[in-house]
DNA sequence: ACCGTATTCAGCGCG
DNA sequence: TGAATACGGT
């Protein structure tokens, strides 16, 4: 019938032509997902579905930025751009400003990110003489947030005897009560976190059969992508949702979730058939994107696991080459052995640094993962970090954003009431904080329109006052002026510009460099024509404002944000930020016991499996070659612990794994490590700068005609290099030389010192090549 | 009000 | 180890 049918293998065509009734698709790693999702979605479309009748979730932006260019591609913009898609959290985000009046919340509701809600759980923890140690705003802020997602309200949480005890057996009987505090507290600043989002989305389809008719008539179709990823909460809005139609396709993949700290429940995709008993199940088990090799060391790890639904991946791609196992004695030894393979890589196979991907279990791994790249002029770009709009002078001015749209936001109210200073000290916002609770106002509210018996003096209640004003003057103009010249007129008023840009440190610069980012994000969001909220039409022509772009912003991530820098790059980041990404080369680093699997993993089966997951999802990042480290020793919390290879390494089959030859003793192979291990072996061998020089060589060597990997060899190899560091001194601008595949040249040009020295060479037929002397093998040309 | 020092934390993190 | 924040002194 179709076109779009003819692109699809048999299981996927299957997936995509099954729209009525409820199906559920469990594609394994690089099967085809997204393209089922995407087709499916055109193909409802080519049937004469009306866009606005479909509905298709997703958990992050990118996936749902994603499927939307996807589908544009298929179908064309003015259909595709019709079908609600988005997240969880921006779909329903949406719902609520239009139905969230019956819960209370006006339309123009704060989003608070997870942040905002910690610093409102530290101001109450503070305002309970509460011992912080004991009360940590983060324990706190998990026990609520697990409580939401479980769709326990403060109320029964407070009655619950059960939580009671749970709660007195950790010795915070008090986090019941933190938690109804917390609730009123943003229900006076009418603001919803994320979690609430989400639970009171469920309260409206429990409390509100319109509202329930209402969504299950306007959703005939509902897709959700990632469904091992939902939690009880998401779960349950789809379930309700579906209820009517049953139209609904699930798409994940249980060997895929990896969430399940954050409540996550894999029980959902596993209980899918019980809960719909008419169901249909598609496997997609045709991996399209990695070697043989790849698929089935990931397929024999993954059989230790117990709990999963039985599927068999397989691939028609190329058996590939052995996974190469990379063994340090420290965790630096183990970043110069990744940096070294990747640069040999790249200098034999002319590759794009970005066809690297480094992934690590923990975040703090990046840095000498980062530095050991750098004394090899690799560039990287690291994931992760702190985000974008977690920076301070970007909470600040959205603070006043926040405030300007909605004044009864507290937690923007007290982060920017004095600032920049403007004499409101911490005492008076104290008395402040007390009078709202005694009044049970919201502290704007409460500075507008004073009861008679609230006396400030003179000088303070003016400035108070004044800040009021400014914030009112604000909001008076945001329906009049568009994003743009609202955040403009904001920065100067507030005087917050002014801040920063007197800052001239390094640090202030870079502040200031910010807020311009931040302001070129609006002027982006001032130019792009709105979507209607009710409908999901696009409105040419029509002014964007602050307030809409503030509602936008709260659900981006950094993510969504820096993609500018498209520069070629290295990328580094976690294993779980990797999940949907893939790479041509791949290093799975750190694999060791208490590290990879994690420590606290590994008290219970459940969660030893999810680190097995983890695991799976590292090797299935990999298109073409697969390696993966270790070290026997590791700085973990400042000081030098001993470690031991991770178990996943042995679950492994050893055929597809190159080993590393131990053909030198084994005290050698500290010889190019860093002082601080050379120390501990009672060697005394030359200091750290020296393994920059001189690298070992890794068994990543492809060419064949060098001879057999020998990783652990003494520093100066005659393997490394032809030419002694000496040698390389000698080489100057403008001399001829021959390089082992590009033939003969010529030296345009030399840069960088000692290890680092890198010469341009000019060969003929060829082009320009950068080459750094110790790897590139020169020869002086006669 | 502000600055420098002390202390604390370190598992992954979508929206 | 290192960064981010809290505190205490001036």
């Amino acid at each position: 019938m179709s076109e779009i049918l003819e692109k699809l293998n048999e299981a996927q065509r299957q997936a995509v032509v099954a729209t009525e009734g409820p199906v559920m698709v469990i594609a394994g790693a690089g099967s085809g997902k997204t393209r089922v999702l995407t087709y499916r979605v055109a193909y409802l479309l080519e049937l004469g579905v009306d866009p606005f009748h479909i509905l298709a979730l997703t958990f992050t932006n990118k996936a749902s930025r994603e499927m939307t260019a996807r589908i544009i591609a298929l179908v064309g913009n003015s259909e595709a751009k019709n079908v609600w898609m988005g997240t969880f959290h921006s779909v329903f985000a949406r719902v609520l400003r239009i139905e969230g009046h019956r819960l209370g919340y006006p339309s123009n509701y704060t989003i608070y990110d997870s942040d905002d809600s910690k610093r409102v759980i530290r101001n109450l923890i503070k305002e309970n003489t509460l011992d912080e140690k004991l009360y940590q705003p983060g324990y706190v802020a998990q026990r609520i947030s697990a409580a939401k997602t479980s769709l326990i309200s403060a109320d029964e949480y407070e009655s619950n005897p059960e939580i009671q005890e749970y709660d007195n057996a950790a010795g915070k009987p008090l986090t019941g009560k933190l938690y109804m505090q917390y609730r009123s507290r943003l229900m006076r600043s009418s603001a919803m976190d994320f979690d609430d989002l989400l639970f009171n989305m469920n309260i409206l389809l429990r409390d509100f059969p319109d509202v329930l008719i209402k969504y299950q008539q306007k959703f005939k179709y509902i897709l959700v992508d990632e469904y091992q990823d939902t939690n009880y909460a998401q779960y349950l809005i789809v379930k309700k949702l579906a209820a009517n139609n049953e139209n609904i396709c699930v798409v994940g993949d249980d060997a895929q979730s990896i969430y399940g700290f954050r409540g996550a429940n894999i029980q959902n995709i596993l209980n899918f058939k019980s809960d719909y008993p008419d169901y249909k199940v598609f496997k997609l088990e045709q991996n399209y994107r990695s070697t043989k090799t790849i698929v089935e060391a990931a397929n024999n790890v993954i059989l230790n696991n117990k709990n999963q639904i039985f599927k068999e991946v397989w691939t028609d791609n190329d058996e590939g080459s052995k996974i190469t196992l990379l063994h340090a004695s420290t965790d630096n030894e183990e970043g110069n052995l990744v940096a070294q393979a990747i640069f040999e890589h790249k200098m034999n196979q002319q590759l794009p640094n970005s066809s690297f991907a480094i992934l690590y279990r923990t975040n703090s791994q990046s840095r000498i993962m980062e530095e050991a790249l750098r004394k090899l002029n690799i560039p990287c770009r690291i994931y992760g970090g702190v985000s974008f709009y977690q920076r301070k002078e970007i909470k600040d001015m959205l603070a006043y954003y926040r405030l300007a749209v909605n004044p009864r936001d507290e937690d923007a109210l007290l982060r920017v009431i004095n600032f920049p200073a403007r004499g409101i000290g911490k005492t008076t916002v104290e008395k402040l904080i007390v009078l709202a609770d005694e009044f049970k106002k919201s502290l704007f509210d409460l500075i507008e329109s004073p009861p008679s018996t609230v006396r400030f003096p003179e000088s303070t209640w003016a400035k108070v006052t004044g800040f009021i004003t400014m914030i009112k003057s604000f909001g008076a103009l945001l329906k009049t002026k568009n994003a743009f010249e609202m955040a403009k007129h904001i920065a100067a008023s507030s005087g917050l510009i002014k801040e920063l840009h007197e800052d001239k440190t390094p640090e202030g610069v870079s502040r200031f460099e910010n807020l311009e980012e931040l302001f070129n994000a609006v002027k982006e969001f001032t130019e792009t024509p709105r979507t209607n909220p009710e409908t999901g039409e696009i409105e040419e022509n029509v002014v964007r404002t602050l307030d809409e772009f503030l509602q936008d912003v709260a659900l981006l991530t950094d993510a969504d944000f820096g993609d500018k820098d498209d520069t070629d790059r290295v990328m580094l980041m976690t294993v779980h930020s990797a999940k949907g990404l893939e790479f041509p080369y791949v290093f799975v680093v750190g694999l060791e016991e208490n590290l990879f699997p994690s420590i606290q993993s590994l008290n219970s089966r459940t969660d030893l499996e999810e680190e097995r997951r983890l695991f799976y999802v590292a090797l299935t990042r990999a298109q073409v070659k697969l390696s993966i480290a270790y070290a026997e020793n590791r700085y973990r919390w400042g000081n030098l612990t001993v470690c031991e290879p991770s178990r996943f390494i042995s679950e492994i089959p050893e055929k597809l794994i190159d080993f590393p030859k131990r053909s030198q003793p084994k005290k050698e192979s500290f010889m190019s490590s860093d002082n601080f291990s050379n120390m501990l072996e009672g060697l005394n061998l030359p200091p750290r700068k020296f393994a920059a020089q001189t690298p070992q060589k890794s068994s990543l060597q492809q060419n064949p005609k060098l001879p057999p990997p020998k990783p652990f060899l003494p520093p100066v190899d005659p393997a490394i290099s032809s030419l002694p560091p000496s040698e390389i001194e000698d080489i100057h601008t403008g001399m001829d030389v021959q390089h082992e595949r590009f033939g003969k040249g010529k030296v345009v040009a030399i840069e960088g010192i000692g290890p680092n020295k890198k010469a341009t060479v000019f060969f003929s037929g060829i082009g320009q090549k950068q080459l750094l002397l110790k790897f590139a093998r020169l020869r002086i040309a006669e």
